[in-house]
DNA sequence: CTGAAGTTTCAGAAGTTACTGAAAGTTTAG
DNA sequence: CTAAACTTTCAGTAACTTCTGAAACTTCAG
């Protein structure tokens, strides 16, 4: 199947490797557990190589463990259906990139600026910090709603700007 | 300033190499506009880096060139303000990752599948599609916005839930 | 037209990341 | 306790990415 080489690529993108990636669509694809060594002969991959890649998925909770009984192996399956999975990715990827960022911020927004130049930097850092902050607080409302809830919104799309008006009509008799 | 090199390391997670997020964050926080020379002076890099990386900075639009009449140099501005850039990147991000990815699960699905594996895995990959499409929907409705009111969205931030409940009451007598 | 002031390109060096496969480790059945 | 079945680790190598700096190019003043 072709999809699991492209989502090979695009998992290159999305904070892990080519190979991470693969073994990911794998088992996302499959609805059978799979074992490691299925694994590392469906891609032509090393078993250490395979097994560093499940170690990693297993870190960003997106793969678990699957203990079929009377068998000696390992069998993985996803960690949830696709909804989850891209929330655990987009979460992850916000604790590794946006959150180190934020306490840089935070700290470099404590330094009185000396001159006209540090003081029109730090105006900049203080955009760019609320805006991680909003990033951040969306990403925790999203999280609190949960895959269902999560999915009605998202195919809500079209209306946002619609709501926003709903928003600022009901604004002043609304909390 | 030290967020420079920081931003350098966020850079390298947002699509473009370390050097290329340091001459950005070097354009960004300085207010005057600024020449590739004193560009490769201040992070230490040649002036080929240099020059590389601010030709991918403009093939993201993040940065833009800037005459400054009577100077034979070339001089250096952000392309607009914080939001302004976050969308472009997120944007550019969107058509490098998401648009390729969309376009392979669609020529996949057209495929009949052969067998139930083939089955399962397509149900699979219908989800996928339909999860990207509707971040594509919400990212062109985000882009419609512009940044002043996508500011206020995203301030709104904690009560999307209450949002939701909103819509769901309104919605029969409401289109 | 000449040369000075600048920019871009690109081959190869340096640095980084990913992969292999063999060795060490772990678990369980007998 | 031993051996088989499996997993993990890690040193070395392969593959890839980034960076440098010299050469080629462009533009403009005189």
């Amino acid at each position: 199947m072709s999809a699991v080489l492209h989502f090979g690529e695009m998992g290159s993108r999305w904070g892990f490797n080519r190979t991470v990636g693969q073994i990911l669509a794998l088992i996302v694809l499959n609805d059978k557990p799979i074992s490691a060594q299925e694994i590392a002969d469906s891609l032509s991959i090393s078993r250490g190589n395979t097994s560093m890649g499940l170690k990693e998925l297993q870190s960003w909770q997106l793969v678990k463990q699957h203990i079929v009984p009377g068998e000696r192996k390992e069998f993985f399956v996803a960690a949830g259906d696709i909804w989850t999975l891209a929330n655990r990715v987009l979460e992850e990827r916000k604790k590794r990139e946006i959150d180190p960022t934020l306490s840089l911020l935070r700290d470099l927004l404590l330094d009185t600026p000396s001159n006209k130049t540090d003081t029109e930097a730090q105006k900049k850092l203080n955009e760019i910090h609320d805006l991680l902050e909003s990033v951040t607080r969306w990403s925790e409302e999203l999280q609190r709603l949960g895959p269902d809830k999560l999915a009605t919104l998202m195919k809500l799309g079209a209306s946002v700007g619609k709501v926003l008006e709903f928003k600022d009509k009901l604004k002043p008799g609304h909390q």
